[in-house]
DNA sequence: TATTGTTATACTCTATAACTATA
DNA sequence: TATAGTTATAGAGTATAACAATA
């Protein structure tokens, strides 16, 4: 909150007070802005998603690339980049990273010697069911106040945008 | 696109298919989490938005900032973190950065020695207004494929839950 | 020529801790 | 003591460019 008295807030839910010292409601100006709505509402859910994938000692993306790897057994790192929607270059150190831990293997592809398949190991994807059910866990706590109906708009309008978003591109 | 050909499409439709060796749909393991849904469609339009700024040399932090001082004048630094929902030391150096450019101004505030009010100048109110018609154009063909009903529901459903998530915290 | 994985580098956003000058 | 602004530092996520090996 940006700590101003109630008498402001009033003013600033009844628009344009001429001379009023108080600022209006903290995100007022950015209120009609989706993107600035959509970021401030993904920085505050990942950190609780950080904050839950913690005892697990996984990131948001080592988490993500573990999932995508458990439910995609074989695929190569491309795969996985476009997956995760990131260059092919910045999954190099997050698989790195997972074969270090022990939790996937870099498995040589026969039919082609430039690739490298990815699986998980049982570790692995036990960490994987473990992290996926606490995240589970948060994400019901993060949508109670939504009705399922909500949940399913959401998601749809969520998906529909990045549609959007990637086809202007 | 992870690339699978087309009856590997409708396979993963299907739902499980056993000894299925392509890859399903590439992001069917995170369908449903919705950090993750999130994270890809904020990423996908801060995209759209930041190449839509770029010709006013304005970054998303920059144009957020200068959005709020506009609408907010003479506010403190302290309340522009909280309205850009981060900490005080963060604002600092975007401040300097507007201050330099001369977009806004940073004045002492005779009531409260430590306090600086910023206020936009004429040239910032200008270029912020230049490139907020730009963003919101860019939000309307973003936007097209939904309903005014759904924006409405969908900017709803993100702060209801963008609270919930500073709540739990 | 095009693709897979790789390395190196840099930028943006964010957090934390510790400091100063006020209040 | 608490607050406003500052400095320094670190971490996470991402992009780009250039390269070797292979297709």
């Amino acid at each position: 909150m940006i700590g101003m008295a109630a008498k402001a807030k009033s003013q600033a839910a009844d628009g344009a007070v001429p001379g009023d010292l108080e600022p209006p409601a903290k995100d007022a100006a950015l209120r009609e802005i989706i993107g600035y709505n959509l970021k401030r509402t993904t920085h505050a859910v990942q950190a609780g998603v950080s904050a839950t994938l913690k005892p697990f000692e996984l990131r948001l993306l080592t988490y993500s690339a573990l999932t995508v790897i458990v439910a995609n057994p074989g695929l190569r790192q491309s795969q996985l980049a476009d997956a995760l929607a990131v260059e092919r270059a910045n999954v190099v150190m997050l698989v790195d990273e997972l074969e270090q831990r022990e939790l996937i293997t870099r498995d040589k592809v026969p039919t082609d010697r430039r690739a490298y398949a990815l699986h998980s190991t049982l570790k692995g994807s036990q960490l994987q069911k473990a992290a996926y059910e606490a995240d589970l866990a948060y994400q019901n706590r993060l949508l109670a106040d939504l009705s399922p109906a909500e949940v399913t708009q959401l998601t749809d309008s969520l998906r529909k945008i990045e549609k959007t978003a990637r086809g202007l591109k």
